[in-house]
DNA sequence: CGTAATCCTTCCAGCAACTGGAGTGTCAAG
DNA sequence: CTTGACACTCCAGTTGCTGGAAGGATTACG
């Protein structure tokens, strides 16, 4: 009996325990990922689910494989684009393991940079936190500095 | 002789060294902001200049005060909501700086896991990109890691 | 006086990466 | 037969700007 088949078929069934053909709420559910999310993904052309007979998204072992690549990469802070790449990456059997690294090795210097500038912003909030009294008066530190005319 | 008043006027000059009435060009040069994103401010309500009789805008001191102030508070990494309060907060002569410390409290606690969220990454990204050969080779960790099955 | 350069104006569109909602269709259970 | 949970598409909104087109104003130069 064939089992996840894209065929017209009364009595057919997404979900069957050994050949994953799932519905995209169980792709949901198994990704993390939120449903609008995975139809966005198609959007951009991310995965390429194939339709039942009804119009629904039918997701096969890969795309769901796809979309839990797709959910570590952006996990881990990568864009849309540079998942887009990690995954053709993936799907490339002679891929350079340099070209991967490089694409990591960017995005670690964007997120240092981002940490830096987050740092140097948590500092000074700090020490104006510290030092406004936060009581009913107006006078204010933090306004203070965020009015001050001087440089 | 009057200066920076908005009157038509065929010898009208918007700068003058005592009144500041200043173009949006030179707004944008005392404040390091770019004119497009002023014209956006005064769009979202963070700013109110006057009009010239030739439709200009001109900018007064005490709009030039505001934009260095939001200046400030974009660049602490403040929402343009927490500007706009701590702007109506700045010109509250009756505020409460508890109120202030709130607001820059909670902002700190965005901003601190922010920084964490970013750290992990960092952390995964720097292990990953260390164990990776970067040769011309296809086998990378950081692949696998993307698309490894287990949790 | 003409013209070129530099302003200024408005409005519309786009970025990233979704998210929410309207309006409609489908399907299985009770 | 109806209810509820799903599915679909399409449009609009989010944040904080940024770019560009199309046109008007002003100033400097020859």
């Amino acid at each position: 009996m064939p089992v996840g088949l894209f065929v017209p078929c009364n009595t057919w069934k997404m979900v069957d325990v050994m050949s994953i053909a799932v519905s995209i709420k169980e792709a949901a559910d198994l990704t993390g990922l939120p449903a609008k999310t995975i139809r966005y993904y198609e959007d951009i052309g991310l995965v390429a689910p194939v339709r039942a007979a009804n119009g629904y998204r039918v997701f096969h072992a890969n795309d769901v494989h796809k979309l839990k690549f797709l959910a570590k990469g952006r996990s881990l802070g990568f864009t849309i684009e540079d998942c887009r790449t990690l995954l053709a990456l993936y799907s490339n059997e002679n891929r350079a393991s340099s070209d991967v690294k490089r694409i990591a090795k960017d995005h670690m210097s964007v997120i240092d940079t981002k940490i830096s500038e987050l740092q140097a912003m948590r500092e000074t909030l700090a020490h104006l936190v510290a030092t406004c009294a936060g009581d009913d008066r107006p006078d204010c530190p933090i306004i203070n500095e965020l009015s001050s005319v001087g440089e």
